[in-house]
DNA sequence: AGCTATTGATAAAT
DNA sequence: TATTTATCAATAGCT
């Protein structure tokens, strides 16, 4: 039977030339070490935050319990004098971002929705759920239509405010 | 030949339970999570940082080009605003909510309902409920599948908006 | 701290 | 971009 491809082979450990197989190297590469991140965090119960500047420039972040405490928690024991402190006070500002606010938490949400994608996919092939699992499928079904709407409009709010902030700050 | 020992066994994804296992697979896991991100700056030149609060409280960092430079990049993103709103509101307590165990769940479903959701492709909804204060605290757990879907879709395009608001901010 | 049998991650190909 | 394959790499359980 004919080898349909070399499968997995070593590379050297040196910045990727070819754009293209750098864009997939990374897009492998930081999903698969935020799978570890948050396995790391199941296991050991522990606190930690990634974040990564794409090689397309896109910020991509992992926290737990929320990159936010963490870093707060981080920033604190480095600066502890937080009044005076330039990283306290921009965290303050970020924390009070409106668009950046929201485009990182989406952001970070849909880097652990990666993670979990993975994860999900081994479960399936397994086929063991835990009990728990069910018990979650059991409620999830009972949600209603209105309260996504809501969700939803609630959103669009948040959009529209967002541009307003922006254009308050242009003035 | 004897077998020495069962070697690497597969491990369920909780929280160890037994303290010596835990720190040993601390150890073992926050540094192959270093060495992935190593690999990750240097195969595809991406600045990042890593900070973990180990299950003994020590810091543990890594950074590239360093902890403080990718930090400040991150942080000095921000930008004040005074947004009181209720939608920004909702997203502060979605962000603090743990997402993530709730994607895990969304995410297994999805796996499962394949199928179902081919089939079932009308959705009617209900809309101009009102709803107290908070509702989201009660009945997140009861979102269903199909309707966490579209939310996902309505934040990827609530994403998108954020980052086009964001390039017009930054000119 | 080392070893080894397995599981898990991923480069290459499709 | 997603999936598959074959190989390389990480690590759980022992010592």
């Amino acid at each position: 039977m004919p080898r349909k491809n070399k499968g997995r082979q070593k590379i050297e450990m040196k910045r990727i030339t070819n754009e293209s197989n750098l864009l997939v190297a990374f897009s492998k590469r930081y999903a698969g070490l935020f799978k570890k991140a948050s396995e790391l965090c199941t296991l050991c119960g522990v606190e930690m935050v990634i974040i990564i500047f794409s090689p397309t420039k896109k910020v991509f972040s992992f926290g737990h319990p929320s990159v936010y405490s963490v870093l707060d928690r981080f920033l604190e024991q480095s600066h502890p004098s937080r009044s005076r402190s330039r990283a306290y006070q921009i965290m303050q500002h970020y924390r009070n971002s409106n668009i950046r606010e929201l485009n990182m938490q989406l952001t970070n949400l849909l880097g652990q929705l990666e993670v979990e994608k993975k994860t999900s996919k081994e479960h399936k092939k397994t086929r063991n759920m835990r009990h728990e699992d069910y018990w979650w499928d059991a409620h999830l079904e009972n949600l209603r239509v209105e309260e996504l709407e809501t969700l939803k409009d609630a959103m669009l709010e948040l959009k529209k405010n967002s541009e307003r902030q922006v254009e308050a700050y242009r003035e």
